[in-house]
DNA sequence: CTCCGTGTCATAGACGACTATGACAGTATG
DNA sequence: CATACTGTCATAGTCGTCTATGACACGGAG
């Protein structure tokens, strides 16, 4: 699968399953109508417990990303698309805003800030290009 | 103070401290030789608890930021400039990565998450301004 | 010396996140 | 029908963070 959590993120595991599984749906990665992998089939993936999963689950319904199949488990909305490509980027922006503050805060300077954006960039495409080829 | 936490953050109360600390010193708003502020004092200035504080000064003496002057408090340390200086660029880009990995596996392109990053940047501004004038 | 402020330590409790198990009602598949 | 899979629920335990409270030794100021 596409999905990796970080156990000591700041977030929350089935807080970055939920933000994952709606950047999966954003990307296309996972089409409305298709089913989402088993709870168990995550958990055992991404070496978590099954209710870990299951809380990310069930709030993914709620948000309504997600929906139940009776029987089957659970399978993208169909309108989870438009709405998962919209959300996606007050989530990132919530926590840029964040790390951007604290970078002001520390002293840096914009064009150092900039800087380091900048320097982080190439690393992280890299990274990417890596994770696609991988899949 | 200088100093602003927040409970709900990802980030442990503590440690917001310690890194707020160092950026102090790293700004020169802590000068070495000065006396930190009290673990009392500043407790109950951030509506937080005694030992919390205490938790986030006892890291930072055994970092070498801040030395016991006995009966007297807490000082900044010699040699905490330079430290904390070069130290805070490591600390900010720490997080500045994890951010930016999550934007591009979001699946923003770097144009977009450019245009994020350079729409936020004046309300940052502007919040750092209003910070130092209200100081 | 007395009073006050300093940091430090110990104990206890609340809370949220996560784990570990077991059990249940559904449905697809054979 | 039986098996295997699905999500869901309940319980109990661990762990880290934070709070609340009390106590201690130390040094400055009066």
């Amino acid at each position: 699968m596409f999905l990796h959590v970080d156990p000591d993120n700041g977030l929350a595991i089935y807080d970055q399953i939920v933000r994952q599984i709606k950047f999966a749906v954003a990307t296309g990665a996972l089409p409305p109508g298709e089913m989402a992998p088993s709870v168990r089939e995550l958990a055992r993936e991404l070496a978590v417990n099954l209710n870990t999963v299951s809380k990310a689950y069930q709030q993914l319904q709620v948000e309504g990303v997600l929906e139940s199949v009776r029987g089957m488990g659970l399978a993208v909305a169909a309108g989870a698309l438009k709405q998962c490509r919209a959300e996606r980027v007050k989530l990132v922006q919530e926590r840029l805003r964040e790390v951007l503050w604290e970078a002001r805060q520390s002293g840096l300077d914009l064009d150092e800030v900039q800087k380091l954006i900048a320097a982080e960039m190439p690393a992280i495409d890299k990274k990417l290009a890596a994770k696609l080829k991988g899949k």
